[in-house]
DNA sequence: ACCATCATTGATACTAAGTATCATTATTAA
DNA sequence: TTAATAATGATACTTAGTATCAATGATGGT
């Protein structure tokens, strides 16, 4: 018996044809190559590792991922966009910690920020639709390993 | 007696002086376009309004202005990168209330978000350094003129 | 198994938002 | 007023995509 009845890539592709888009080669072959990261990266570098796939196929499959939850955006502190997979079962609304330092990302989990700016919001007499927040900082094993 | 000691170009200006850069004629002409805008806009419609002044001039006179606090980058909720004015005396860390109906934007003020990411940043055992949040919504005469 | 239909692909060109280079021009300080 | 230095604008390049479209591939019905 296995704990993972899925593996990333299968998650993946699920995702795809649950909002009724096909499972072909090409979109195999980059939701494989995405499941095999596990830090952000850019639309770019994943597309030179799949030699024979389209830059456009690469963009349009990481669209769909991205419309379905899979698969987040995430701004960098530099402006730069990368894409991070989302972790299992956190497809909905949240945000992530970055780690300047070593790339890697967590889901922010048990965040209600919502609550605290719309409190702050009905004080500016706005009403809130959404928001977008990165958090950025070192990750636990960075900050120990850089502490001095 | 004028309340307004200095127009808005001026503070721009300024903002440049205090960082030790000069104040030329195109960068004054870049500085009073931004100074007649009254919400966000994007790099490329400011130049459009500038014919004469180059693209890497308009471009490197925003970076400035960024540098300095007085200008900001927002971004949109589709992904669309602008810039936003401060408001006066507001050049630190700060938030904006993007309006996504008519575009105009507020400073959030009274924000102390940092101290909630902190608490939730410690269960990570993640060491906070910076954060991004824009809050999208409608404004007060949006929402009333769209409320039914 | 076959065919029609419709989605997908990859090549290519284009756009948006910049950055880099560099010869020319403008500002400033001595 | 002149030398040093900063800024400019033209141009080319980069990054992160989107649009177009002919060719190919997947799917459902028979």
């Amino acid at each position: 018996m296995r704990s993972r009845s899925y593996s990333i890539a299968e998650q993946l592709i699920e995702a795809l044809e649950e909002q009724g888009y096909r499972d072909t080669g090409p979109r195999r072959r980059v939701v494989e190559a995405i499941a095999r990261k596990n830090r952000h990266f850019t639309a770019e570098a994943l597309w030179e590792e799949l030699p024979g796939i389209g830059r456009a196929t690469v963009y349009r499959a990481l669209k769909l991922l991205v419309q379905s939850g899979a698969l987040c955006r995430v701004m960098l502190e530099d402006g730069n966009r990368h894409y991070q997979l989302s972790e299992p079962g956190h497809r909905g609304h949240h945000h992530h910690l970055l780690c300047v330092h070593c790339g890697e990302s967590e889901d922010l989990r048990g965040c209600d920020i919502e609550k605290q700016l719309h409190s702050v919001a009905t004080a500016h007499r706005f009403q809130i639709t959404g928001h977008w927040l990165e958090v950025y900082g070192q990750c636990r094993k960075c900050a120990a390993g850089r502490a001095s």
